[in-house]
DNA sequence: GCCGTTTTCGGCCCGACTGTTTTCAGTCG
């Protein structure tokens, strides 16, 4: 695990205990603030406290939301390994009490009642306590109860978060059946769905339509839902099983004219609305999910002040001196700053250079996948197949190579239509060697280096075998970099800043794979590189035809890192893509 | 605990729904 994710934790550990002690929830905040930013930040929190330690307060401060004393913890953790309060309150509240939180319905007074009046401390506790003397507890019920049970539950069944590439075909399925009820006009999916989160916690929907009612009804009466657990005039709230897939599914509904309103705040991120309301403020009006207001009254709405603007985000945005903002760059990540600068879009990709046939393990053969990727409108594809110590995979003895660049050579003659480039996704051996020798590797018109095993190695190790295969004068992409599986596998944890300094200087562009469980780089170390001008490729490596639809899950993770279409080799046109692959050579 | 186109003090987003209340606290997003 990396530094900040474990640093970012302890922050975590903190806001939770102080909520549960009742501490005063700006400062609670604060420490939920400080653990978001520290998990984000694309430098190792260690290294930037190593490099100078005197000095690493005050750079630390230059960070939004790390004041002189979360600071002070930030470097009091890298030098011992703890951190004084979190251990004093962790005198005060049991660690299993924290566990609670983790259960939906379950919130800090809940928690602490529990401990205190039944001793409490864990999910198994309370698993073991009977309903009589749960019940006990102040502003505990029976429903209250039978919730909790219901709760615990579905959190065994649900586990984590939902990867997007299993919970986006289920929201669309769910937006199908909502958008064929009589006097829905407009319906879409929000929340972290629509900002493209490489996970999803629930499906969030949005309906704008005649007859509430009807559209209320049928959503919770849908046949993959499992239980209900809220029916309100406006909002509705379900859990749904499909295979797999256990997630709790939001509906809100509203009035045609304040869409935009509704669809910004039910879209988030809450940071970002946060944002925007403050924003709001600061100009003498209101925003919330019914519009944005002159003046600064409370629920504006009800006394039938007209908003400002509230019917599309774009006049909403537009009444405040904003641009428009993506969906996926609402992440409070100084995206009111960013200005008008374009996004990428899957409509810009026009090449894919990491591809699988059957010469390994993909299920397609050279002119199959050639006619796939030039029927979705692309001048070029790559062939690269795995190497030889991918046994697993089939990868390719230099002997088999040479006999598929010649079969590739003949496939590129028999499919006019697009360009096939003879290419390698060469494994970046544990100690940064590849897996072909120079002269062969020179052969190939594109090498994409990938690392496949060893991914447990130390980040010291991990960042020089990388720097090894960045620096390499034949590789052109380096394949998902860490070989994190999203929810499964950590994957390597390099320093980063070295290796896009190194992707910069040897002209080698970093992939954004976009495989939805890998994702890799991911959206905040892709900030980072396009930031500094890596080249980024985005490839859906390939290895069936359907696999190509993946593009718009890297496009998204691109569009979260605030990449304009220049960045990404995979948009130049041939002549410029080719120039560049052969400057390699 | 953080932060500053008035501020080093005094703010800090806003609303819906449930369940246990009898006017609202807790939780969620």
């Amino acid at each position: 695990m990396s530094s900040n994710k474990e640093v970012a934790k302890l922050f975590d550990q903190m806001a939770a205990g102080l909520e549960i002690l009742g501490a005063n929830r700006f400062r609670v905040n604060a420490y939920n603030r400080a653990s978001r930013v520290i998990e984000d930040l694309t430098e190792d929190v260690r290294a930037v406290v190593e490099q100078d330690l005197p000095t690493a307060v005050k750079r630390l401060t230059a960070f939004d939301g790390i004041g002189k004393g979360m600071a002070e913890k930030v470097v009091e953790v890298i030098e011992t390994g703890e951190m004084t309060e979190l251990k004093e309150l962790l005198q005060k509240v049991p660690a299993g009490v924290f566990e609670l939180l983790e259960i939906p319905g379950i919130g800090p007074k809940a928690a602490k009642a529990m401990w205190e009046e039944l001793g409490i401390a864990s999910v198994e506790d309370l698993k073991a306590t009977s309903d009589e003397d749960l019940a006990k507890v102040p502003r505990m019920g029976k429903k209250t109860v039978a919730n909790i049970r219901k709760a615990i539950a579905f959190n065994e069944e649900s586990g984590d978060r939902v990867p997007i590439g299993l919970a986006k075909p289920l929201a669309i399925e769910i937006r199908e059946e909502l958008a064929q009820l009589d006097g829905v006009r407009q319906v879409e999916y929000a929340g972290s769905l629509r900002r493209g989160r490489e996970t999803i916690g629930d499906l969030d929907f949005l309906v704008a339509c005649d007859d509430s009612a009807l559209a209320r009804d049928h959503f919770v009466s849908m046949p993959r839902v499992t239980q209900v657990l809220a029916k309100g005039e406006t909002k509705s709230s379900v859990r749904v099983k499909a295979g797999a897939v256990v997630m709790q599914v939001d509906l809100r509904i509203v009035p045609e004219a304040v869409y935009g309103a509704a669809l910004m705040y039910f879209t988030g991120s809450k940071e970002h609305n946060v944002r925007l309301r403050e924003l709001a403020i600061k100009q003498g009006k209101r925003l919330n999910e019914y519009g944005l207001f002159s003046g600064t009254e409370e629920r504006p709405q009800d006394s039938g002040a007209e908003p400002l603007a509230a019917r599309t985000e774009q006049e909403i945005y537009a009444d405040l001196g904003l641009p428009w903002v993506a969906p996926e760059l609402r992440e409070d990540r100084g995206e009111l700053e960013r200005g008008e600068k374009p996004l990428i879009q899957v409509s810009d990709i026009r090449a894919e250079l990491h591809a699988h046939t059957t010469a390994s393990d993909g299920r397609l053969s050279i002119e199959e996948l050639a006619r796939e990727a030039a029927g979705r409108g692309f001048h070029t594809i790559a062939v690269t197949d795995h190497s030889k110590s991918q046994p697993i995979a089939n990868g390719l003895t230099e002997d088999r190579l040479k006999r598929h660049i010649e079969a590739i050579r003949e496939a590129d003659e028999a499919v006019p239509e697009i360009k096939i480039l003879a290419g390698s996704e060469v494994d970046i051996l544990s100690d940064g060697s590849l897996d072909y020798d120079d002269e062969l590797l020179a052969q190939l018109d594109i090498v994409v280096a990938s690392p496949h095993a060893a991914l447990r190695q130390d980040p010291a190790t991990a960042t020089e075998r990388l720097l090894k295969a960045i620096r390499h004068p034949l590789v052109h992409i380096i394949g998902h970099p860490t070989g994190r599986i999203v929810n499964r596998r950590e994957g390597l944890a390099p320093d980063l800043k070295a290796l896009i300094e190194a992707a910069l200087e040897s002209d080698t562009a970093l992939e954004v794979n976009a495989n939805w469980n890998r994702l890799d780089l991911r959206d905040t170390h892709l900030r980072a590189a396009v930031d500094a001008g890596v080249k980024i490729a985005i490839n859906t490596d390939a290895h069936d035809s359907r696999h190509f639809d993946f593009i718009s899950y890297g496009v998204q993770t691109a569009r979260r890192a605030g990449m304009e279409p220049e960045s990404c080799i995979n948009t130049w046109d041939a002549d410029r893509l080719h120039g560049w692959l052969r400057s390699k050579r």
